[in-house]
DNA sequence: AGCATGCTTCGTCCAACAACGAAGCATGCA
DNA sequence: TGCATGCTTCGTTGTTGGACGAAGCATGCT
């Protein structure tokens, strides 16, 4: 027998449960009630489906005194969102009117862990013309000088078998063109090194 | 606003349905009478079914006679159930004892366009022993030596924007490691070339 | 023309489940 | 020790939608 598909995608298929992953997909970690909010229902139903939800192992808490700080269990996650963003995003294709709210969406937000709209995409370009990661038509690699330049500021990736590739590009559904994803595009979102650390590639 | 996930997520999120869509993995059109047996459920409730799955653009179909001939719509879509594939396998890891309908399931099976399981998987790590695709830990590329020998085999890559990538690793949710997809993976399964085409890899 | 096959539409039944009010536990603060 | 805040559990209500029988409409075969 195959898995089960329908649980986690009957999960996500419900418009509050759906509201509050999204939430999370900027990476923040969220208390209930903040996602009862985001997600227009009352704290009670917002219970049921957040256990629902880190039962099921999508989502994965901390308890910090009184509040429960919710945030996606992994980056699979994550990507499986993104997935379905560009898949429904794809399917409305003549897009409709957007708002104000939504410009700012499109310029800069963050996808689980790594930048993305207009500008996670500007700077993957820019990283791609300085020649710090291969413009290949599929996924990105990081170049020579890349390594050297990422090694300089601090950049240490995890090789190890099982783990996330180092550079991973991601389909931006705003943008409809790549952004950087992967552990270096989590790095540079949220670099680990104490030492300050400037683009000058623009 | 974001594009709302829920609608498409709730539609794999039913039994029936999830298991028409993973029918359609293998990569056949399959017809509407197929398809319901495949889910256990009777012609009406399948034809209900099938015409929400085409119109939220998930399917497409082809009509031949009395017979309608249903396939997934896009790669993007088989992609989108392999995601859901792996995260769920992820969820239920200790796996379960197999029955021996699985393992015929584990040593090769399609994955929508291209060769995966255990057979899948061999293929991969041989194209990488020699040299024709980079052993890279992100995704693979072809080598130079690669390129001349499926150019030579008849294997002509789309590089235009927006194309899918000519390699793409595909994690494999039976085997837990790559096999692979894109381009080059469809064209292994499936050469378009009359010539004969033998890999003596192994 | 007649019949079989494949798919669809209609109407009805039933189960699942999201939502909330109300009440109950915890935790933190004064 | 009180009181406020955050989260959970319980019981109830209402709606959604999946399922099938029955009938209808195409298409193809003889």
């Amino acid at each position: 027998m195959q898995p089960d598909i329908s649980v986690v995608a009957g999960l996500i298929g419900d418009r509050a449960r759906s509201r509050m992953l999204l939430a999370l997909m900027s990476g923040k970690a969220l208390t209930a009630t903040e996602l009862a909010l985001d997600a227009d229902i009352t704290a009670q139903t917002a219970s049921v489906h957040l256990a629902k939800l880190t039962e099921a192992g999508l989502l994965r808490f901390s308890k910090q005194g009184r509040h429960k700080y919710f945030r996606l269990s992994h980056a699979d996650v994550a990507q499986l969102l993104e997935n379905l963003l560009n898949i429904t995003a794809g399917a409305i294709e003549p897009d409709i009117h957007t708002g104000p709210a939504d410009a700012e969406l499109r310029l800069a937000r963050v996808c689980y862990d790594h930048m993305a709209g207009e500008l996670g995409v500007a700077l993957f370009q820019a990283l791609k013309q300085h020649g710090l990661v291969t413009n290949s038509p599929d996924a990105p690699e990081m170049t020579e000088k890349g390594q050297i330049f990422f090694a300089d500021v601090g950049f240490k990736a995890d090789l190890r078998a099982g783990k996330r590739p180092v550079c991973r590009n991601c389909l931006d559904w705003s943008e409809r063109r790549d952004h950087l994803a992967g552990q270096l595009g989590q790095w540079i979102l949220n670099p680990k090194t104490k030492e300050s650390f400037r683009f000058i590639i623009f």
